[in-house]
RNA sequence: GCCGAGGUGGUGUAAUUGGUAGACACGCAAGCUUGAGGUGCUUGUGGGCAUUUGCCUGUAGGGGUUCGAGUCCCCUCCUCGGCACCA
């Protein structure tokens, strides 16, 4: 009777284990389904609860699906190369090499006892050379499609974690690891040319079922606009300037042209008088932060070059400046500033005395303009084409530029390649050697991997070059083309190289010829159900997409999307303890550092409480705010923790971790079962033949006496009445589940959990003597298999305990029947002008006529239109009877 | 500023196509049981008035459509997330 759940829930993880029982195996005779979880990366010393968040409802969806006859792909692994490992590893003083499998098997330890379903037979570790050498092997493909390419470039760069940072690693001009300012530096990189795919990254976004919000951050990020590109030519010389611009309607109103302080012509054009005050300016605008240069609202600067440039469409001369507002990765890095129509051009006018024109009217009148007025309208002052619309000169004069050779349509993009070069030991290394004859030559395939070498010293160098560069047993090496004297690539490939592709490997881990089986690939993708925080909202779900579309256009792949279905966790907040910033931390542009800091460790104790103000904030290892499952688990046990986790909130919202909740998943699960264990005397398999006749439907019982109107219809006997909530019950669940409605599922079960106990109460441990045994076993076996998703551990020893000798998993999800869960009576509610006044019970589906017939012989409804004239009825069969009077 | 998601009891939240607002829990209160380290059961619990039946009011605020609005439309306010000098 008592709830053992430490015994139980332990014996079924060593079941599960010493069965396999979610071993995933290729079978033609199931549908497949893959369910993933993005998988994490080994940082602080463990999950958290907050990660349960995703994985527990997760892996009750798997269950769900295999019960429901799939054969369900449910692997888990870790993203262990990279700097979140790194850099725990530096803060631990550990060697990552030492510290990832610790923290793996820490991980893989807290997601066995939360009772998570993973084929453990297909764990990958992206650290390990079997893997990454399908990384390296992805490179060359990339390398030999042209994708991967070596530049210099002004890239940014942590000065904290001493390396290169693709741009989506940059948040608020801040690192995404170590939150410092990140820096441009110019240098020599690897990129992946993810521009090259950017239209149909971002076309193919219509295909998928992801959330809008999800979609249109990668529509942000991706960043499309169209316009035209227009040469002006440089006054006195044969260069000219291009600009992009998504108006080549606002030409007439283009009063000055504006470079970007690194823009190639800088030096060409500036006269030799404005040189001096020009490479000032350039230089200080190198020097600038991200933060600085990016944050809004700050003052134009900028200067005069002394040259002027020649606008096509009128020919005149207009003076060319450069400022830090202007950016070279942008277009072509060089505007045409039309300060009438547009804001930042109007601010910059405004400063510097340029002129302002207007060419754009709202009515086609010319008025005075006290701000840029960027909206469309009715050209003016735009010679031949004043009075057109917008939409129609833009046309016109893009077609005409396009004739004389001045210009051309364009289409810009925002997304910038994918910087993928780090300066850091624990990665990929770049299969790339450096030949002194031959140049950049690639590693033969049958070279990889290129191991990374065990070393002593793995900590970043600062100097910009990997510490691989220190090994010359790792630098030095032949050239494989000219078998001379050569170096090795020193950079490592960022950790989201890893994760670009790691949901092809769960397919076919163990393969030592491919990446994966082409039938492996073929059977299992692409993922059917993907799950994971919204932060990879643009780098890794555009990596993973970019890496697909590519291996797609080799051949090697038969989908473009691997992604198909997204849902997005919510968070788990903890409050966290901070402080007010001290005086040297205010004033920074950085918003979420302006009036709160978490408190560190160190700093929590010394603290004084009255000061310490505390705030939810998203748990994590390093804002020292995390619980534990572990401690949970032992308390409530794994199942209950589960329960919780799924009833507390939507998945997809974020909620206040508080332990008050739990003890209500656990009172529910320990209720369960304890009427399961009441239940087990009186369960017998072969209930199905055994059912009473008077409590199924199919031997008439919705149309027993107690259905009529005369009896009040309370619907039906008590046995009537707990099948029809089971049935519905069964009914809403699955429908739930496949929504990921969790909450609102377990809810369904409760109910049904207290209908059960209505109709059979526990007296001392046992039923009632009078109940009925089939109802009882159809009750007990239903509820085992409604509660397998979420409490595995008690579902399954129920489930033994039943008489069933496999496992809960392979019984199918049971059908309801939609006969016993129809409902035999109904409530109409009676409206009088609007207002509900009374309800009558009638049969299911009763015709107008009768319910009118029933609402007007209630008092109180005659009460309510008495002396009244009625005007109409509004019938709505099985809801609604709206009376309108006067 | 732009884009996206929201705003419902003391709390977490629930309400297919507009049709009984607050299911299910937490908390709280009372009672019974148990026994006394988070036990179980029953009842009550949006607000106000009346307290036997009842009446009024209520889903951020204001307007509208409708027999009927948490749900649809318009405006305002607020919260959260993302983007932001992108030409």
């Amino acid at each position: 009777m008592n709830y053992n759940f430490r015994e139980i829930e332990a014996k079924w993880q060593r079941i599960w284990r010493e069965d396999q029982t979610f071993r995933a195996a290729a079978d033609e005779k199931r549908p497949k389904y893959y369910c993933l979880e993005m998988f994490p990366y080994p940082s602080g010393s463990g999950l958290h609860v907050g990660h349960l968040k995703n994985y527990v409802p997760t892996d009750a969806f798997c269950r769900f699906k295999s019960m429901q006859g799939y054969n369900v792909l449910h692997p888990m692994g870790w993203d262990a190369f990279g700097q979140p490992a790194e850099n725990e590893a530096i803060r631990r003083n550990r060697n990552p090499r030492a510290m990832v499998p610790e923290y793996a098997a820490a991980y893989r330890e807290t997601l066995v006892q939360a009772g998570c379903s993973y084929d453990w037979q297909r764990e990958i570790n992206s650290s390990l050379p079997e893997y990454y050498k399908w990384t390296q092997w992805m490179f060359l493909l990339l390398h030999r499609q042209g994708l991967a390419y070596r530049a210099t470039a002004p890239i940014n760069w942590c000065p904290a974690c001493k390396t290169g940072l693709a741009n989506e690693e940059v948040r608020d001009g801040r690192c995404w690891r170590c939150d410092a300012p990140v820096e441009k530096k110019p240098m020599p990189q690897w990129f992946f040319r993810i521009t090259a795919y950017a239209d149909r990254l971002l076309a193919d976004l219509e295909k998928l079922d992801w959330s809008e919000g999800m979609k249109e951050m990668q529509r942000d990020w991706i960043g499309r606009s169209e316009g035209a590109e227009v040469d002006f030519a440089v006054a006195g010389s044969r260069e000219s300037i291009r600009v992009f611009t998504t108006r080549p309607d606002t030409l007439f109103g283009a009063t000055f042209i504006v470079l970007a302080p690194e823009h190639p012509l800088v030096p060409v054009v500036t006269s030799a008088e404005r040189r001096s005050e020009v490479e000032a300016y350039v230089r200080k605008a190198q020097g600038e932060s991200e933060i600085d240069r990016l944050s809004a609202e700050r003052a134009k600067t900028g200067v005069f070059t002394g040259a002027g440039a020649v606008n096509p469409v009128n020919g005149e001369t207009i003076p060319v400046w450069i400022a830090d507002y202007v950016l070279m990765g942008y277009g072509t890095g060089a505007i045409m500033c039309v300060p009438g129509h547009d804001e930042r051009d109007f601010a910059f006018a405004r400063k510097f005395g340029l002129p302002v024109l207007q060419v754009v009217s709202r009515d086609g009148s010319c008025y005075d303009l006290q701000a840029a007025e960027p909206a469309e309208g009715i050209a003016v002052n735009s010679g031949r084409w004043s009075g057109l619309p917008t939409a129609e000169f833009t046309k016109a004069v893009t077609a005409w530029l396009q004739e004389k050779g001045l210009g051309r349509p364009t289409v810009n993009y925002r997304l910038r390649d994918w910087l993928i070069s780090r300066q850091r030991y624990w990665g990929a290394p770049i299969p790339i050697v450096h030949c002194p004859a031959c140049g950049e030559v690639p590693v033969p395939e049958a070279q990889l991997p290129v191991l990374l070498p065990d070393v002593e010293n793995y900590h970043p160098t600062g100097t910009g070059e990997s510490p691989l560069a220190a090994i010359p047993e790792f630098v030095r090496t032949v050239c494989p083309k000219c078998s001379g004297p050569a170096r090795r690539e020193t950079d490592t490939m960022g950790g989201y190289a890893c994760s670009s592709w790691y949901f092809l490997r769960f397919t076919d881990p163990g393969n030592a010829k491919a990446f994966a089986s082409r039938q492996a690939l073929d059977y299992w993708l692409p993922v059917d159900q993907y799950t994971g925080g919204i932060e990879h909202a643009r780098s890794h779900l555009l990596y993973a997409r970019f890496w697909t579309k590519v291996l797609f256009d080799e051949g090697l792949l038969g989908f473009e999307e691997p992604f198909l279905n997204l849902r997005n966790q919510g968070s788990l907040l903890a409050l966290t303890p901070g402080r007010r910033p001290r005086a040297q931390e205010e004033g920074r542009e950085d918003e979420k550092i302006i009036d709160w800091v978490v408190l560190k460790h160190d700093e929590r104790e010394k603290y004084p409480a009255d000061q310490i103000i505390w705030r939810w904030a998203r748990m994590s290892k390093s804002k020292g705010n995390v619980v534990t499952p572990e401690d949970i688990i032992g308390r409530f046990g794994a199942d209950s923790l589960r329960v919780y986790e799924m009833f507390v909130a939507p998945f997809e919202d974020n909620v206040q971790w508080s332990e008050e909740g739990i003890q209500g998943s656990h009172r529910f699960v320990a209720r369960a079962w304890r009427w399961l264990q009441a239940a087990r005397p009186l369960y017998r398999q072969d209930w199905r033949d055994s059912l009473p006749a008077e409590f199924s439907p199919e031997a008439g019982y919705a149309a027993a006496p107690t259905n009529s109107i005369e009896q009040g219809a309370k619907g039906g006997p008590a046995e009537c009445r707990v099948r029809r909530k089971l049935h519905q019950t069964l009914q809403k669940v699955g429908a739930q589940i496949e929504s990921f409605q969790f909450n609102t599922a377990l809810a369904a079960i409760m109910e049904l959990l207290n209908a059960i106990y209505a109709y059979a109460p526990l007296e001392k441990e046992s039923l009632p003597p009078a109940s009925d045994a089939a109802i009882v076993s159809e009750l007990a076996e239903t509820l085992v298999l409604l509660l397998a998703p979420f409490a595995p551990h008690l579902a399954e020893e129920s489930w033994q305990q039943l008489g069933f000798a496999t496992t809960v998993y392979r019984a199918p999800w049971p059908a309801f029947n939609p006969a016993v869960a129809a409902s035999d009576s109904v409530n109409v509610m009676v409206q009088v002008n609007g207002k509900i006044r009374d309800k009558v019970i009638v049969p299911l589906d009763c015709d107008e006529e009768t319910v009118k017939a029933e609402a007007l012989r209630s008092a109180k409804t005659r009460q309510s239109i008495e002396g009244k004239q009625v005007l109409k009825m509004i019938f709505v069969k099985n809801k609604m009877l709206s009376i309108v009077c006067k």
